[in-house]
DNA sequence: TATTGTTATACTCTATAACTATA
DNA sequence: TATAGTTATAGAGTATAACAATA
């Protein structure tokens, strides 16, 4: 958390600059208040964002290597090590050989993983929810949908 | 820049996943291609996303104070401090003392701030339009109306 | 007593290069 | 020769506390 909600007003009269109207500053701040929020909503299970993104695609059975979780996470693969070892550590995922592979591991999810990520999934669900609580359902997917077209850029 | 475009495929199929629909995970990559993109166009004016920001606002004529730009760009005031003393050093803004608060110090453009400015908005609205290829005009004003809602909820 | 700008410091995050074991 | 994971290290970014000048 940077600047108390202390005296906001202060800086409101800046929001008319042209920077206000930047959709890659709104973007910018959007995801500052959203990982924010996420943070919070994951401190109790002893996650960050980060974590739980390693979490949930080991969660999802798709048995990613840890170059595949660099890649899609973009990340670098030192980055990985330090994430799998801390939740290896923690016993909520595990590295497995991969069979058809000696030099990859897989990263695949304990059952106190799964169940950790779970819980972790409802409690960020609601900060999401309460972020977006001005868009309608509707809105929301649209938002998405945007959101994929520049992340994912065919 | 993290990984490289070599083997993106290796990771394609991890978009399935529950992470590659959910809107924070969405808003978090496409801020981090936004964030290249545009530090990418302003590498030839020696400039960042952060001391662009400053120089913008400089520039507008609204005659923030060190302590809005911080409230304003949630940066810490010591960061403020730093990110001021570079653009001063490189004459492109100066620090005038507040008439009305001897203690605060009012960050204004100087006319080679402004020049720089001007070059370097140019080069972040083509970075920007590239981003947003994918998106009509119409689309970009809808997203840049949900972003605002979540980056300034009442 | 509180606030603005500043300095110092430590901590986290990110980027780079080198090493090993496999391919 | 190239790739997956690892280690080490340095740089950037971020957070915290303390201080002087002023309110």
């Amino acid at each position: 958390m940077t600047a108390s909600a202390k005296s906001v007003a202060g800086s409101d009269r800046l929001r008319a600059s042209s920077l206000g109207d930047d959709v890659s500053f709104l973007l910018a701040r959007a995801n500052a208040l959203s990982i924010a929020a996420a943070n919070a909503a994951l401190a109790e299970f002893g996650l960050k964002a980060r974590s739980y993104s390693v979490l949930s695609l080991a969660v999802a059975g798709t048995r990613p290597s840890q170059r595949e979780l660099s890649e899609f996470l973009r990340l670098d693969p030192s980055q990985v090590v330090a994430l799998v070892d801390e939740l290896e550590r923690r016993a909520l995922v595990a590295r497995e050989p991969d069979p058809c592979d000696r030099r990859a591991k897989v990263i695949v999810a304990t059952p106190e993983g799964r169940e950790t990520f779970a819980r972790a999934q409802l409690a960020t669900g609601a900060a999401e929810r309460a972020l977006h609580a001005d868009l309608s359902e509707d809105e929301r997917e649209q938002l998405a949908d945007m959101l994929r077209r520049i992340a994912y850029p065919e």
